[in-house]
DNA sequence: ATAGTTTTACTGAACGATCGGTAAGTAGCG
DNA sequence: CGCTACTTACCGATCGTTCAGTAAAACTAT
């Protein structure tokens, strides 16, 4: 009774069509590894905790991935693509600055919500080992473009100039990472809400509207 | 060679006055400690590796604390009581809900500017264990006091009711407790001017002032 | 002044537990 | 049979922690 059916295990198991017995799919690894990685933390999450998580042992999470490693860089990878992807849209290149700052906001509440374990992970990094280094730099330059669009919306005069750019830029980004601590996806507040909230509340400020 | 000189290690030791050898003080055991929290985070930091950071054996660590535990609860009562500290102030219990809202929001920066390193740590818990969940309820409980000054100021009429005070509280926290994970103190923005800045920003927004 | 005592503050070696990872064998399927 | 997807058993390394012994300073008695 020490261990899990070998089957039946949530929905996590699905075939593959090929020759052999049924199988994790990767994701379904990755998915549970994350939920781990973020409730405990990297480090203090062990593989054989994984193993009891997936209701199955320690050394058949090898036959998916190479190592502990191998899922915090799938993990990672995941993360980074979302937010990058969205400097690449229309809406990111096109228009008036503060229209693309804008833009690139909300994107970034969207990615957030909608991969939310995966960038909670990215966002906890400590920069151990050189996987956690080269996702923080990814993350530096993802950071950097849009301080580069604080910078040009500040030039056409849309924005406040007595708080320099790179403040600006962090405390911002300070807003909207803070999501990922406290946001539950399926409660009242929905994700555009979340998104008009936090654009509203960082262009606007908290004193009720003038007009 | 492998090990430092017994004696002379960065100042961090300190005549205690009493019987016995020179020793290091446990504050400075404590600020090295917190330091290499805050760097590798705290489950990957072995006591081996403080130990190599102070200059000395892995057991002599054990002659000033009763264990890991026991450095991470110090670092977390310094932060808690420095946070909780602000709200027995005048300046947070008398006059307009805004006005002390702003207060609390201002001393909240100050603690962090001022306990950086252990603000950091508290605000990175997991709640793997009874004393970091004990300390995150603290933490919690500050924050819940916080966002009923949120709710007195809206209330008064000086907030915008659009947003509900929870979302509220937790984007400016989110704006300033993102402080640690960028601010160095020395450089060319001073803690004072760094706490306008957030109270400016947090109340008016990133727009322009109309006024 | 100095020898002896006490207390403090360590050192070095080792402990059991747990870590990430591997080797070898096998059950279930086409 | 051939291949997939595991299983059990185990490895060396490292973890936090303990323990017996000791060097160095302060106190005390002479």
């Amino acid at each position: 009774m020490k261990q899990a059916a070998s089957a039946d295990v949530a929905g996590a198991r699905g075939g593959n069509g090929r020759n052999g017995r049924a199988a994790y799919d990767l994701s379904a690894v990755l998915d549970i590894a994350v939920g781990a990685f973020n409730d405990y933390g990297y480090d203090a999450t062990s593989m054989g905790l994984l193993a009891e998580r997936l209701g199955t042992s320690k050394s058949a999470v090898y036959y998916h991935v190479s190592g502990k490693e191998d899922l915090l860089r799938l993990a990672l990878e995941r993360a980074l693509g979302g937010l990058e992807g969205i400097l690449t849209l229309p809406g990111a290149i096109e228009g008036a600055a503060e229209d693309r700052l804008r833009f690139v906001l909300r994107g970034a509440v969207a990615v957030l919500v909608d991969d939310l374990p995966y960038v909670t992970l990215l966002l906890r990094l400590r920069g151990n080992t050189e996987i956690e280094r080269s996702a923080l730099a990814r993350r530096r330059a993802f950071d950097h473009e849009v301080s580069q669009l604080v910078d040009r919306a500040r030039a056409d005069g849309s924005l406040r100039t007595d708080v320099d750019s790179g403040t600006i830029t962090r405390l911002l980004f300070g807003m909207i990472n803070s999501i990922v601590e406290w946001y539950k996806p399926g409660g009242t507040l929905t994700p555009a809400q979340l998104a008009d909230h936090v654009i509203s509340v960082a262009f606007d400020g908290l004193h009720r509207p003038t007009a």
